[in-house]
DNA sequence: TGTTAGTTAGCATGACTTGTTGATAATCAG
DNA sequence: CTGATTATCAACAAGTCATGCTAACTAACA
């Protein structure tokens, strides 16, 4: 994701206005690793903007992931995360926390086989599952 | 997934009556390679035994999950797809057609790069998306 | 044949997300 | 500074997917 006041610059070329609530929100995802959903940005904008509406956090995430500069990730377990991380890289969920990490895998692109002739690859989405560190230690 | 014969044993086994609707679920999902969700089963079900409802449908995919018999894949974009095959395998999405098919990938396990020391790997899930060859073909 | 479990329709709930409306307020170009 | 445009908000609705619940009926299996 671009920086907050590059962001703010590409809004007003782009014809959006700029508004203290979506500056927050590019504030927020700045350098954010957390990979969180739209309630959990909501919840912590709302800490620094009572009265921002859940519906605007949608708004400006979804302009966003249609300029490319977040991309959301569906885990398949409830809500969908942002990222504003839009390299290529990948994600490593453990179960037992939640927690969502970056990881970066050399191999691609990666081989296959099968019954699939001609399928041209234009992306690549791997997740790993398991247990985090942190979470191993504490069951112990 | 076990052959159809096998499952009505392991039903009667485990002291879950075998009705002609789960059968023909059984029979419908064996050998399917198109990934249906439970909607697409149940439509399909309908017609060889109008009046089965999606509910039983549902009830009996969750049934099987349970027993490891089906795995369920969650792309992200709608409902859930129900997939006999436990292999270990992974799949390619065309995002023209929707179509999902089943890849095998040699380099398993992955190696990655990131802040993540200490992570217990239990599975890896790859999703290629792309362009199927007849979906290709069709928009030359 | 009787007990038990399964199925069905119908309706409800839940989570997540998006749409709509109408009033209010803020942004930004001129 | 001002006016036109757009954003925000609250409140409510809707949509999708999945599951829960009830009550009545039916079928499976011992
Ligand atoms: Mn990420
Ligand atoms: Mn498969
Ligand atoms: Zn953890
Ligand atoms: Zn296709």
């Amino acid at each position: 994701m671009k920086a907050p006041e590059e962001l703010v610059a590409h809004f007003r070329e782009q014809g959006y206005k700029v508004t203290p609530q979506r500056q927050l929100i590019f504030r927020l995802l700045n350098g954010n690793t957390a990979h969180p959903t739209a309630e959990t940005l909501y919840e912590v904008a709302a800490q620094q903007m009572p009265g921002i509406s859940l519906r605007t956090v949608y708004q400006t995430l979804s302009e966003l992931s249609a300029m490319g500069e977040v991309q959301h990730i569906d885990l398949g377990s409830g809500a969908v995360r942002f990222d504003p991380n839009v390299d290529d890289h990948h994600h490593l969920v453990c179960g037992t926390c939640g927690a969502v990490h970056d990881v970066y895998v050399n191999q691609t692109p990666l081989h296959f086989e099968g019954d699939v002739e001609g399928f041209a690859v234009h992306s690549t989405r791997i997740v790993f599952s398991g247990e985090c560190a942190q979470c191993a230690h504490l069951s112990a």
